[in-house]
DNA sequence: TATGAATGAGAGTTCATTCAT
DNA sequence: TATGAATGAACTCTCATTCAT
């Protein structure tokens, strides 16, 4: 299912580029053609239908997101060192994968379309044990905090990064951030760091 | 300009639905005006056009926003009461507003359209200021620690908040919240809780 | 039925102007209801509905062309000179109900409607009467020829004068009439001098 | 731009019947559709929009008016022969051309649209300049008046054409002419003759 | 008598998709 | 395998008109 040819890939990749930007309803399928320089037809021939393109995106991108967890539960270090870690991560890849989330989270949101999301909760899920496992040790070792609900950590942290791209138009302005690299700057420094303090005072800390 | 009638009003109120569950492209004018049972051609007679609906909507609802924050920044209560009671109202009229919230969120990150959202924008500018202040606050009476990142708080607040909603379902297989019920509640205990908790911690822990 | 009070005088007065300048199908009712400062409905409650307001429009312009060839006729001049006259008035006659005459032109030629022009064949053919004594005259005198195609005579003068109207961005380029003043002054001078020429010429000279 | 395939010349033609028979605004594209056999979307399909079909058609059939003037400056024959060769020349093409004719005079005279009539408009000067070097040529053999005002020949050909064209109910019952065949042969005959006689005497004679 | 509110019908246009090649 | 041509369905919006007041 994740062998995609050229022209698929293309097609692929102008679709994300064009949902995430119009939304899936309000790009056309002669937009997406046109973005990847193919006949319309194409994309009917190749995906049988819009919704089905999409459904393909998905797939596509999402397993591409494999996560580099593996790794790090290897790794010889402290649960907290593990947690920023960790947030550093999710960070990084949402951040690479923003168009992709852009239309993950429009779409999870409507009630109209019923796509199938199972690769993505698939992941959400192993991303969520793996999450488990640390903040388990981190207690165990007294380090964290009893009453943690490891749940709503993802939300937390991607929540919060989402949140400040969504109103990109209002931080822009606020904080003064007027070209591209500015704001990508901003969020690899400050807002990764609010990010991992928020989480670090969280978990350190009972009040 | 606030001044709408009932069938306006009506209108209005199917626009919201419609617009929240399909989005905007999603929705026709069609499926508001059967909603809102009238006629179609009413909402070009009322409104002028689809686009100028969605903008008397935004209007509508951010005029009924106007913050609370005004009573609370006359009680006597310390800083960190404040900024409880702060993100619990941050919530509540989140909650309450979720289908607005989630309508400005999709246009917000959509580069294709350009709504009037200076109303939008004055509300949370608002809100920053009156932050702002709580947060100095805290800081001068040495409560609060010093690397506080004003601009951040309510991304973190709004955008763990969001993120549980849009992922809905998700979480509702996850927490094993089979009801509408089940899932208000876990909002309004748990994730009212978590959200404070981590907002406490940020706010009195330096790491 | 020619008695038309303020109200419906504004209205026909707008409608004139609308649908000379748009067309009787490019002038919508709201158009001609905002030219006339009145409402909407009104339209419909003075006239019935937009064709009948049509037709009052021509009976109200016709009925206010009741010809002064009657003083014509009785004036102690030669033919030729009635003729000459006769072309004057015509042509002033037509410059100064040019909007009329626009109108029923298109609606005459266009096969869609089928509107009561009794009213406007009556004129013409009272014309075409007195036109037809005025020639025999001539020719019984042996000024005029012989073989002079009468019917034909009106078309001659008006379709000149309109055919001038009609392409006038053609011929303000052509002969440099850039402001209104200039090629009204064209038409009151050379042009009704020429359409003058061309008539003498064909009555006095058989070829 | 001017090579069509079989469906675009198929609207073309429908398009110039329901244009010249209706009027612009009074054709819509549904009819158009039906009168060419074919679907409502292929006329945006091919041509953009209504207003694009109507540039096209004009561009179509004017593009197929490039006279027969050329052949007529070489022949040896004399200015008035000449003239009386034109006139014949622009009323056949008008005859033929009846339709476009009725809508671009119509077109023209109406404020509201901006058409491109860059095309019509060469044409038209093209005509003009021979006109000119024929009249010059009479005028120097001492055949032709002096004070002939040349740019008003061509609308005293048309436009007395053109006002029997659209009066044809009136002239019908004037002259008795009950058959589409009595019509046209009167034009082809009596209506051409006078012209022509008109035209003759206007250049021979200075009055 | 006069009008704001309301509406069914139809306008032009765009859409995702199909099909013959 | 790949595509230009074609289309039915649905879209938003405007229209002339009606009706209760």
């Amino acid at each position: 299912m994740t062998d995609f040819n050229d022209k698929q890939i293309d097609i692929l990749q102008a679709a994300e580029k064009r949902f995430a930007e119009d939304g899936f309803d309000g790009a056309s399928v002669r937009d997406i053609a046109k973005e990847a320089n193919v006949n319309v037809a194409m994309i009917s021939y190749y995906f049988g239908s819009k919704e089905k393109l999409l459904e393909a995106l998905i797939i596509y991108r999402i397993s591409g997101m494999r996560m580099e967890l593996e790794n790090l539960s290897h790794e010889a270090i402290s649960p907290l060192e593990k947690m920023m870690k960790l947030t550093e991560l999710y960070i990084a890849r949402i951040n690479k994968n923003k168009c992709m989330y852009q239309i993950l989270h429009f779409e999870l949101s409507i009630k109209k379309r019923a796509i199938d999301i199972k690769a993505y909760t698939e992941v959400k899920r192993k991303n969520m044990d793996f999450l488990h496992k640390v903040i388990q040790e981190g207690q165990q070792q007294g380090i964290f905090r009893k009453d943690i609900n490891t749940p709503l950590i993802p939300p937390t942290i991607i929540g919060t990064f989402f949140h400040f791209q969504m109103n990109r138009p209002f931080y822009e302005e606020v904080l003064g951030l007027t070209t591209d690299e500015a704001y990508e700057n901003y969020i690899n420094t400050e807002l990764t760091n609010h990010i991992k303090q928020v989480i670090k005072a969280y978990l350190l800390h009972e009040n």
